[in-house]
DNA sequence: GATTATTTGGACTCTTTTATCTTAATATAG
DNA sequence: CTATATTAAGATAAAAGAGTCCAAATAATC
């Protein structure tokens, strides 16, 4: 798996809040009931997008949580890093520690070509750029509905 | 993490054998000590590639394993599949069951594109240009030593 | 101030992956 | 036939990832 669980959660959740009016405060419990992830799990995703900075959460009624910054200034990279580290971007394929130029392992070149691609995929794409895909197509951010089922209520 | 730990294990194992004389069967037990990997850990591993047809086992004195086919009919994707499935190649970035071109996520195309270039990669690479590149360059194949410690003894 | 809606944080459980240990099966050599 | 070197297979253990639960903190509303 290229990213964790953790991580893909996060990526859906960050989606869905870069989808609401810019500003709001969106519940954790209405994230995961749209979701469909487990509202404690997703909670614990959250705090440590919080803790990154990315997320800022407000407690209480009327609380939730929202984006620290415009959907268009985070990355996919971002989320990735806060949650899965820099592990996929830097570890060598084949386990070797210390893998790099200096001392590479013989699939270093090729890895590093394609890790590249990766990490190119990731820092050239931002939240706001799939939302606005995702609302243009209608494509879904969870395992039946439609986009727009997001923008319902 | 792009490939399991087991995936990695065997590829490092399938270069070694494939570095060695062609017919030669080769203990297991001299592998997990050349590429210092647990040897009941590592005989679990070679029993999964020798099921998919990849390796050969020969049982007994002067047994061990080697490769089926001759390395340079071998690519990573064979040990890839073999070991880890195809989840990497087919699975949404999302998460989300049944994610493709008929119903896709956001993220769909890009991630296609991204997970093609890994494909291709895993595809397009066989043992035996690894084995004939760490050679040429004595690249390492373990934590320490450089290629040529597969070759003494 | 009491109640309610929310996030925070810690403890705990379940599952999967990784790793180890033990016994069995098989082949060789003497 | 016996001893030895090996793979095969199963049982178990340890670690990590995924998921759940509960109590505490905080903010709004009445």
């Amino acid at each position: 798996m290229l990213l964790s669980k953790s991580c893909v959660y996060g990526l859906r959740a960050s989606l869905y809040l870069a989808s609401k009016k810019e500003g709001e405060f969106i519940p954790i419990k209405r994230m995961s009931d749209k979701l469909e992830i487990s509202f404690h799990f997703l909670t614990k995703i959250l705090q440590q997008l919080t803790a990154e900075g990315i997320l800022e959460s407000f407690k209480g009624p009327n609380g939730g949580i929202r984006l620290n910054r415009p959907g268009n200034t985070v990355q996919l990279m971002d989320i990735v890093l806060a949650i899965d580290g820099e592990q996929l971007l830097t570890e060598c394929a084949l386990g070797l520690p210390g893998c790099g130029i200096k001392n590479p392992c013989p699939l270093h070149e090729k890895w590093a070509e394609t890790r590249d691609a990766i990490r190119g995929m990731l820092e050239n794409t931002t939240l706001t750029e799939l939302v606005e895909k995702g609302r243009a197509e209608n494509l879904r951010l969870t395992t039946d509905g439609g986009f727009d089922i997001l923008f319902q209520e």
